[in-house]
This record gives structure tokens, C-alpha cells and sequence, in this order.
DNA sequence: CGGATGATTGAACATTGTTCAAGAAATTTG
DNA sequence: CAAATTTCTTGAACAATGTTCAATCATCCG
């Protein structure tokens, strides 16, 4: 009877080294599938990736994928937390706090651009994936997502000195969201497709505006901190 | 020899009468079927619409679904133009030309809002939707979108009457994808969901902003004009 | 080595979209 | 009306895919 053995000594784990080591080449495979994952995805979107696919890739059965990840949503997860890990690096290379406000904005507007360009399939991921009905998102994937939000807040409060930190939050979101919705769109192969050219000068164009609308808008910390 | 027959008399269509009428019963039959997935895909989302309910719900065989309609995305497709409709109806109901200018950007972006928040599921297809691959979207589903845009075009003229018309419909696309975009993440069950009240403060915060910001980028006409 | 335990496998299942040969229905012709 | 011809409808079959799990294999301890 194992469970008898368990529970007689739950505090020492069975085969404590080799247990450590499995663990050890467990990770490591699980690495090596998420990796593959982002391949895949990154090629062939995320319509591309297979659960056979996937386990020919790293080379083991295809049972054996589920014994590395619960799921092929949680895997989609995990290459959606590395995705917003490089895009929040781009977007913090190109900002810097020496710039003018406004210009820092533009700047990484700008930046989650190019990224977005740079890697569409995989930026396309973070927001096309649906969870499997019922299934609800993990903590640390909610948490990954609204990180992305703070890289805005910074330049903003310079930005408008006078607004409370609610109004900034909502206001990093919404500016995120806005340079998001441009080009998301823009980029869309659905729609005839905005030279790039282009698409950099109307966010530029866009963000510019917006600054300054926003900065003059008068005393920001109060009357105007719409609920 | 059928063949022959139909050679010999090719102008009158064979089954004169009934071949209208079978075609009537289809076209409506048809129409049953864009309602049905209408409505399950206003219920469930994309992710709830299966062929096999779609028969059912129409009281046709499996096999009937596929002649009313190519495929599934093109009845995707057909949903969505419906909702397009619709979309494009909210919008302009909302938009009164004897407002300001920024007035009716505001009350448009808010008509976008207030109907993503209504249909959801339905408008979140339209964009969610990917063409299975290598198949290519229909040129009426394209103007339909493109259509969009041109709610904002004549507001936007009267806020930029020195601008030419390529970057007014460059700023209408850019403007309106602003707006969905901080809609889409506004609503993202996915994110910590802003409360309504404050989405739709936010978005008239950032119209209003933009459109000042835009109306004083002086002389938009030639200078500013971005490639 | 032998037995116990964990790891891996891949066959099997469930769910889908899609096709198509065969049967049913409808329409024309004689 | 009956036969012939054409069209429509059907649902069984297929292919692709995610997921599970009993059986097999490998590993470790004594």
C-alpha cells in the first residue's frame, strides 16, 4: 500500500534524490515544449499548434505532453507569460525617462508597435486565445497582463502632475488600450492594411494629441476625475 | 442525356417555376440558419457554434448545413455582416450632426461601447474570427468593416477642415481603432474588467483629449501630414 | 536480483468539420 | 399516370484534434 507509506512519513520524500532529479529533467522537457510551443505559434499562429505536433517536437508520445503541462491552454498560457516578458523588455528599452513625456509615450507606443510587427503570431496570441469554457485564468497569467499597463503610468504622472493615482491607472489603461486598438487594426491582414510607415506616424500622431489634450485639460486631479 | 437537353434550350432554365421556388425555400432556409447561428453565437460565443446544433436547430440533416452554405466561416461571415449592420445602425442612431464636432465623436465612440457592451459575444466574433487558412475573405465582408470607419470620416472633417482627405481617413481608422481598442480591453473578462461608468468616462476623456489635441496641430492640412 | 513505484506510451475515445454515395422527392416527358 | 430524369436531402463515414488511461517500461531500494 503506497498511501500507508506516504502517510507514515509525509515529511521525508520517497527516493529523495532521484525524485529531485526527475523533477530536475521533468522542468527541463517542460521547457523544452513550451519553447516548442513558441515556435509553433510564432510560425503558424495559434491555429498552428497541435497536440501531436507538439509531442514529435520535443520527442515523446503524445500522452507525454500531458504529463508536462495539464493542458494545451496552460502551455498557450505559458508562452503568453514569455511573449509579455519580451514585449515589456522592448517596451522598457525604448523608453526613457530623460525624454519629454509625451515623447516617452510616442516612444513606447512606438515600440509595442514594432514589437507587435516583429512578432505578430505570437503578439496576435496574447489576445486571441480564449480559455476553454468553464476553465478560468490563473492568477499569475491576469498579473502578467496588467504589468503592461505600468509602463505607461510612469510617463503619465510626469505627464499630469495633478492627477490622482486612480485617475493615472485608468488613464494608463486607457492609452495602452487606445495605441493597442490602433494596431491591432492596423495591423490586420483582414482589413487592407495600413503601410507601417504610416501606422507608426498616426500613433505618434495620435499619442501626441492625446498628451497634450489631456495636459491641457485643467486641473486634472480633481473636477474632471470622471468615476 | 441531361447534358445535351439543357445545351439545346439554354436559355430557359429547366424546372422554370419550381427552380424559383426550391430557390426560395433555400434562400429562407438559409436565412434560418444565419438567425440560428446568430443566435447561439450571441449566447455562447464563437466557441458554442457547432454544425451539429446549427442542423438541429434549423431541423435539417448534418449534411443540410452544408448546402444552404459553403462552410462554417462563411456563415461566420454572414453573422457578422449582420452584426456589422446593426453595429453601424447603433452608431449612427447616436450620431447627431448638429453637434460639436468632438460632441459626436464622443457620442459615436460611446454608441461603439454601449453595443460591444449589449452583444458581446457578437461583437467580439467580429473580430475574433480567423479565416481558416489559406481561405481568403470575401470582398463584401472587407467593405463592410471598412465601413466603420466612415461613421468618425465626417465629424473628423468638420473638427479638421484643413486636412486632406487621406489623412482624415487615415485619423478616422486610427481614431476608431483607438476607441475599440480600449473597449476590447475594457471589457476583457480576462483583465480585472473596468466598471462600465468609468469605461465610458474614459473613452470621452480620451476623445475629447485627442480632438483637442488634434485641432490644434496647426495648419493639419500639409506639415503634419505623416506618410 | 526482485519487487515496488514512478514514468511513458500509444491505443482508444470524444468532439468537431466536411464529404459524398445512396436514397427520397420533385418535375418533366410520353 | 408511369417512367425517366434531375435535384435535394440524408446520415454514415472520414479526417483532424484534444484528452484519458490501462498497460508497459524504467528506475530505485533492499
Amino acid at each position: 500500500m503506497f498511501k500507508k507509506f506516504v502517510e507514515q512519513c509525509s515529511a521525508r520524500l520517497p527516493y529523495g534524490e532521484s525524485l529531485t532529479k526527475s523533477l530536475d529533467r521533468k522542468t527541463a522537457q517542460r521547457e523544452a515544449l513550451i519553447e516548442a510551443a513558441e515556435r509553433i505559434i510564432g510560425a503558424q499562429g495559434l491555429q498552428g499548434l497541435k497536440a501531436r505536433d507538439l509531442a514529435h517536437a520535443i520527442g515523446c508520445s503524445l500522452g507525454g505532453v500531458y504529463n508536462l503541462v495539464g493542458d494545451i491552454d496552460e502551455l498557450i498560457l505559458h508562452v503568453a507569460s514569455r511573449t509579455l516578458r519580451s514585449l515589456s523588455e522592448a517596451m522598457t528599452a525604448a523608453s526613457h525617462s530623460d525624454m519629454a513625456p509625451e515623447a516617452q509615450l510616442s516612444a513606447i507606443a512606438i515600440a509595442y508597435c514594432r514589437f507587435a510587427q516583429a512578432h505578430q503570431p505570437l503578439w496576435r496570441a496574447l489576445f486571441e486565445h480564449r480559455m476553454g469554457r468553464d476553465k478560468t485564468l490563473p492568477d499569475w497569467a491576469i498579473n502578467d497582463q496588467l504589468g503592461l499597463f505600468a509602463h505607461v503610468a510612469a510617463p503619465l504622472r510626469r505627464l499630469l502632475p495633478n492627477a490622482d493615482a486612480d485617475s493615472l491607472n485608468l488613464l494608463s489603461r486607457t492609452l495602452f488600450s487606445a495605441v493597442h486598438g490602433i494596431v491591432w487594426i492596423g495591423l490586420d491582414e483582414k482589413l487592407v492594411a495600413v503601410p507601417v510607415a504610416a501606422l507608426e506616424g498616426q500613433i505618434e500622431t495620435l499619442v501626441c494629441a492625446a498628451c497634450r489634450g489631456l495636459a491641457e485639460e485643467k486641473a486634472f486631479s480633481h473636477s474632471r476625475g470622471n468615476a
